[in-house]
DNA sequence: TTAGTCAAGTGGCGCC
DNA sequence: GGCGCCACTTGACTAA
């Protein structure tokens, strides 16, 4: 088989042999000895420890030879882990240094950075999938408390409930529950006793089923409340 | 046997 | 038109 320059239009091919240790030798001697298992590119031919020099096939093997994987060796991983932290791409020169540093084709750290790159886009989709599921999860709660609020006010209309005067402490009139036709917002308004000359009056606003979502979504991030006091002279 | 991982192939797109 | 990147896919390999 002749040896050729690196060539990127070759067949690439890898065989992972059980029992093969790394050894200054030819890795063809077939050491089967120990459980080691190197990962051979049948391209390469040794030339040295750890030093390999791709070859191409002969274009009957080329066309026979099944596709085999390489699998890059722990160091080689770490190294191009590291290359990676430092930057996720590499400008051509960078690519070259990388790959003879590594005794691999350029194409092949070309290669490992782009599948890189997507993992890590992977996991970053997921981590945002599952912070959104756990935003759903808390939005959903909010919009429950929020209905069930909206029940109690609704049920205050059926019962009112007996509100003493802070000034006085005598009973106030019966409260009403309103919803406001153009923003849908139940309103309950507390009217004083006419005797109790400095009037209270208390207006709870709470949201609608269908505005609650945003509205609770809005006040989480802003980090207020969605139901809130306030006057009753505020109009919708 | 099967699901998961990962190197490599392929085609499309944007940029210069 | 060549190049680099990306999304998607393929196929070898491994571990459960």
């Amino acid at each position: 088989m002749a040896v050729l320059p690196i060539c990127s239009s070759h067949l690439e091919l890898t065989i992972s042999v059980p029992g093969f240790a790394a050894s200054p030798s030819l890795p063809s001697s077939g050491d089967q000895g120990g459980s080691m298992v190197r990962d051979l590119d049948i391209n390469q031919v040794p030339v040295g420890e750890d030093e390999w020099i791709t070859a191409s096939m002969e274009d009957e093997e080329e066309a026979a030879a099944p596709r085999r994987k390489l699998r890059l060796t722990k160091e080689q991983s770490r190294l191009l882990e590291e290359s990676f932290r430092q930057n996720h791409t590499l400008n051509p020169k960078q690519k070259e240094a990388l790959a003879l540093q590594l005794k691999l084709r350029p194409r092949q750290v070309e290669v490992w950075f782009q599948n890189r790159r997507a993992r890590s886009k992977l996991k970053q989709t997921e981590m945002e999938c599952e912070y959104l599921k756990r935003w759903f999860g808390s939005l959903t709660e909010q919009n429950r408390k929020l209905q069930r609020e909206v029940e109690e006010l609704r049920a205050m209309k059926v019962a009112p409930p007996t509100v003493m005067s802070p000034h006085s402490c005598e009973p106030l009139l019966a409260s009403t529950l309103t919803m406001c036709p153009r923003c849908e917002r139940v309103t309950t308004t507390t009217t004083a006793a006419a005797h109790d000359k400095g009037s209270t009056k208390t207006t709870v606003v709470a949201t609608n089923t269908n505005t609650t979502t945003t509205a609770a979504a809005l006040s989480s991030k802003v980090g207020t409340s969605a139901l809130q006091s306030r006057p009753s002279s505020a109009a919708c």
